[in-house]
RNA sequence: GCACCCGUAGCUCAGCUGGAUAGAGUGUCGGCCUCCGAAGCCGAAGGUCACAGGUUCGAAUCCUGUCGGGUGCACCA
């Protein structure tokens, strides 16, 4: 619940009212009805377009019906005019006191403030980054490990309740390619010249080391047995060692996960299998032969016939095979049962965070779900489109060769996390991102992680001030919160605590639309209001924080310095980012 | 050829899920530090919201088509 929430149902009864005075007929379908800021601050707090969206259905005129709806609209407490504007938006305009006592409200929850119940403690799961167990993570699975860790976040603090998973590709063929990978520097260690890694295998230096420990550990017992005999072994140690590298790099960038769930363990449990079973009974399954792509048909297409499901029924454009001529199964089947046990598990909403380049695969993977749960579970894709990097404006050199390219964890040792988590949020996800590791380290009004930090490091240094200046009052929040707020009054206080009272619905608003971006371009609006607030203390005496002929208005605007940082405080902790109180 | 994403100021992008005169940052030009942090602020300039239709009180937003860019397109994961 937000204030602009509070006030749609203010309107709401207040319709209600009408109706039953008779002024209004019975049936009017108020959903349409918006109680939202308007953009120009100059119409009031808060407008609503109830006149001109019943008025059809009322019969009546828009500007009539306003001026009855605005009369009685009048009446709520803490308005202070309702007035008629346009072709019918009433325009709501709130007192002073009224924002003063939302500032009270903001004083008491502190960082809790925004947090709200509209999620009702329904069941999302979050699964995101889910990178190959085959090396470290890239700058592009980071964007993704953000966007997938920021919305579970938000989605956490609108009150839903969510589950973060990691899903493991730790089965098929690439699992293979990486056991040899690592044979191959298994026996590197054991003093072979291996000469250059193969096309075909990883060549990526991380797995020397691995290699070194195995050949500690095994000694030489698999170094000349046949590739049958080590196999496995070495498939499971890989992913282990992967898997640990991958949990390192998630934890240098403070993402967590609750699950992380085997694909492995999965197939080898039946689960495949079992959902299988379930789309057979549910006839959506069939030998058959597809055609080939039109346009572009690939050049060992040859017409062969497989095991199909039934995707065109539940809006894919063709069918998709399920398993393979060996018999095998298909990636997608296994994701196919993956996503029926997240299901099973309890997760009424799905959200899966990929990277752009899985575009193609949003259709079956929905229709899967659709046709396993029967429409009792949703599944929702996020697609994160590429970053790129840049170094001074200048598109950053990758050398594939040897397997070095950039990790995510040498940018997070260049510029800290608490960049790279911020910056991957100054887009919205299916935007192209360019991330300048220069311009980010550079401190300036170009790194927006800054502006927004410099705005809490600056309100810290005030109320260290105040501290000092006024060491006999208790400038704790919760006496904050009960001080005296009449000095209040100036247009761009008022401004910097509407601004605060809009935190709510951004909440909500970022959580149902699953756009964790809108944190980031809020707390970039609060800081704006708050450094241009500070600035025209330089010119206006009477707007500095601090006077020392004025203790009252003093620990005024220190509480509104305080509610600012709280809100600032509370936006960071939701991106995972740590506000700082000195620079 | 098909599907998905995108097209907004010179550049990079927001635009509150249909609202009023479309906004930031950056760049350009001009101002503000004896004073709580100038890592900041204020002002000017900059637009046919790709184009054409449609839906309605009202469209950058929704629908259709066209043009332009990106991505992905049989047993890989």
């Amino acid at each position: 619940m937000n204030l602009f929430s509070e006030f749609k149902t203010h309107i709401v009864s207040v319709i209600a009212g009408l109706q039953a005075d008779g002024q209004l007929p019975p049936d009017l379908d108020t959903s349409r009805v918006s109680a939202e800021p308007p953009r120009d601050p100059s119409h009031g707090e808060i407008s609503t377009n109830a006149a001109m969206v019943l008025s059809k259905p009322a019969g009546m005129k828009p500007r009539d019906l306003a001026a009855i709806l605005s009369e009685k609209l009048a009446q709520i407490s803490g308005v202070e005019a309702a007035e008629i504007a346009g072709p019918g938006f009433i325009n709501l305009r709130l007192a002073e006191s009224f924002w003063h006592d939302q500032l009270r409200t903001i004083l008491k929850a502190g960082v809790d403030y925004g947090s709200s119940n509209m999620g009702q403690g329904h069941p999302v799961n979050v699964e995101y980054v889910s990178a190959n167990p085959t090396g470290p993570m890239h700058v592009g699975h980071g964007r993704g490990a953000v966007v997938g860790d920021v919305l579970a976040s938000l989605l956490a603090k609108a009150g839903y309740n969510v589950t973060r998973e990691y899903y493991v590709n730790d089965a098929g063929a690439q699992v293979d390619v990486l056991a040899r990978s690592l044979h191959l520097r298994y026996r590197e260690a054991l003093g072979e010249e291996i000469g250059t890694i193969p096309e075909g295998l990883y060549p990526g230096d991380y797995l020397i080391p691995v290699g070194q420990a195995l050949a500690k550990e095994l000694g030489a017992s698999f170094q000349t047995a046949p590739e049958s005999e080590w196999l496995p072994e070495f498939r499971t140690r890989a992913v282990a060692a992967m898997m640990d590298l991958i949990r390192d790099d998630l934890a240098a960038l403070g993402v967590k996960h609750d699950v992380f769930t085997s694909e492995d363990a999965l197939v080898k449990r039946g689960g495949v299998q079992d959902a299988f079973d379930y789309l057979v009974d549910q006839g959506l399954i069939y030998e058959g032969v597809l055609e080939p792509p039109k346009g572009k048909t690939p050049e060992d297409w040859e017409p062969r016939p497989q095991t199909l499901f039934r995707a065109s029924d539940f809006g894919d454009d063709v069918d998709r095979p399920l398993k393979k001529s060996d018999g095998s199964w298909t990636y997608f089947a296994s994701d196919i049962a993956y996503h029926f046990d997240k299901s099973r598990r309890g997760a009424k909403t799905m959200i899966d965070v990929f990277g752009a380049d899985h575009g193609g695969y949003v259709k079956r993977m929905k229709a899967a779900v659709k046709a396993m749960t029967g429409g009792a579970s949703e599944l929702e894709v996020k697609l994160c489109q590429m970053v790129n990097l840049l170094r001074d404006g200048e598109p950053f050199k990758m050398s594939k060769r040897a397997g070095t390219f950039v990790t995510l964890r040498e940018v997070i040792d260049d510029v800290g996390k608490d960049v790279v988590r911020f910056i991957m949020l100054t887009r919205k996800n299916d935007a192209h991102l360019d991330f300048d590791l220069k311009k980010v380290t550079e401190q300036s009004k170009d790194n927006p992680v800054f502006y927004v930090q410099y705005a809490h490091a600056r309100a810290f240094s005030v109320v260290r001030h105040a501290g000092e200046a006024m060491s006999h009052v208790n400038l704790t929040p919760e006496s904050l919160a009960v001080a005296d707020f009449s000095a209040l009054k100036d247009d761009a206080e008022i401004a910097l605590i509407k601004t605060l009272c809009e935190w709510p619905r951004v909440v909500e608003a970022a959580a149902e639309t699953h756009e964790p971006h809108r944190i980031a371009y809020y707390l970039n609006d609060v800081a704006s209001a708050f450094h241009s607030l500070w600035n025209k203390g330089r010119e206006a005496s009477e707007l500095r924080f601090l006077q020392v002929d004025d203790v009252a208005g003093s620990v005024a605007r220190v509480a509104l310095v305080r509610a600012m940082a709280m809100v600032i405080a509370s936006g960071l902790m939701v991106l995972g980012v740590t506000p700082v109180e000195e620079m």
